[in-house]
DNA sequence: GTTAGAATTTAGCCAAGACTAAATTTTGAA
DNA sequence: TTCAAAATTTAGTCTTGGCTAAATTCTAAC
């Protein structure tokens, strides 16, 4: 009665969740945009999309585009809270940096029963971010709101603690951890060079760093420095968990 | 060039870990028990034999069995380290009971990349035994050799430690569990019941309990004292790890 | 308003891995 | 030794989820 998703394959769940987020950042979701990002082709994405229709968990509208039903962006979530709280136990737990976590979590997400789940979310104390600062869905569904302002909209002279690094890729990701410029962190902004030139920020040691406009804009700021919902720290310390 | 079994899926390493465990335990392969212990019709298991047996993996005797080859071997060794380093891991890094942790490992074991395997190990501290005391594979293929004597052999009088317990159905685990029949434990065997009759046991905490001779068949021990390869104590302590 | 090019869908194909039913081989009891 | 039952294999089918090529629809530049 209940366990009708109990039947979603994989491939199913990481539509949904594609769709799910390409939803979020760009706002709608295109066929072309769906099979880039699962990299397939546009057939195969019409061809899913068409079944997860009849499933009632997208609406298909052809030619236009996709979008998540209640339902399938219930899914969706589940599938996203899955990613996400592997991807904090992984670094938590087994100390893996923050740049590696998000393949390992992509194989493993589909595979996690309930109740490992549950243990996880246990061990962890009901996180609510993962090591990126992405917000963890709650078990009920309910994620948090996505920050509004990132380190190229910031004014310069503004003091910001950085809330969310939406960068995925792991060189990118190193360098930024490198730098300093992680979840919690704070720096100043100090200016944005013109023409859609780098961003100058120093860190808390003092350093300054130029970043190029594109990495800054997938960096979220938050301007006061309100204490606001943060990773939480494990039950227990593992390892000393550096990211 | 050495990534040939990269290109295996997860239904060619179930076959091949069932081949494996089903040579170990009973001898010999035959086609209906193998799709009896994967719990499929045995044309299925025809089918993937022939396919094992053109990648070299396995020998195919009409009508008489299958056997390993030893890249078949290899490949099985690894999946079962897979399979029992993440038994391991859930037991002692979450805390899940083990008559929980085969299901959960079953669905693990083939997305663990090499990368996460290494770091679960390394957490372990290369650890040489599982929660039921099944022997872990090591990196190189390399596996302990079964114990020759269970309980259900013991000659009354004899001081016995616990090695593996071999079932698998959860509520005997749980059973095992509560009268303290794990792997390390010492219990004495008191006597054994003719005509193939419960086998009476007492346990360190002075009680006596009278188990069914099949499940007795399946307590593997060691009748010296002396420390066999014990489980591994992990790095550090997590979580109070009960059964 | 045409119309070329981009985006999308349709049509048809393929491989994996399951199934059932039918054919074949092996085995063990009389 | 024979032959029926059990075990195994063969033949043919189905579903999933990919693919390419061709047809269709949308869109933006003129």
């Amino acid at each position: 009665m209940e366990n009708k998703h109990a039947t979603l394959t994989a491939a199913m769940e990481d539509y949904l969740k594609a769709i799910y987020e390409l939803q979020a950042t760009t706002g709608t979701t295109t066929t072309t945009a769906l099979a880039t990002a699962l990299n397939i082709s546009a057939a195969s994405a019409t061809n899913m999309i068409k079944k997860l229709a009849e499933l009632k968990l997208a609406r298909h509208s052809p030619y236009r585009g996709v979008e998540l039903t209640t339902a399938g962006e219930k899914i969706a979530l589940e599938v996203v809270r899955h990613h996400r709280l592997i991807e904090l136990f992984l670094h938590q737990a087994l100390g893996i940096p923050w740049d590696e976590v998000h393949v390992e979590a992509h194989k493993l997400e589909h595979v996690l029963s309930d109740n490992l789940e549950n243990h996880i979310a246990d061990f962890l104390g009901d996180p609510t971010k993962d090591p990126h600062g992405d917000p963890i869905p709650s078990k009920a569904g309910i994620i948090a709101d996505r920050e509004r302002e990132s380190l190229a909209d910031g004014a310069p002279g503004a003091r910001v603690t950085i809330q969310r690094v939406g960068a995925q890729d792991p060189a990118r990701l190193r360098y930024l951890r490198e730098l300093g410029i992680v979840p919690q962190a704070r720096v100043n902004i100090v200016a944005h060079a013109p023409f859609e030139g780098p961003v100058r920020v120093r860190t808390e040691d003092g350093a300054e760093h130029a970043l190029d406009r594109g990495l800054a804009r997938q960096i979220w700021v938050a301007e006061k420095s309100r204490p606001k919902t943060r990773v939480h720290a494990p039950r227990k310390m593992i390892k000393g968990s550096r990211q």
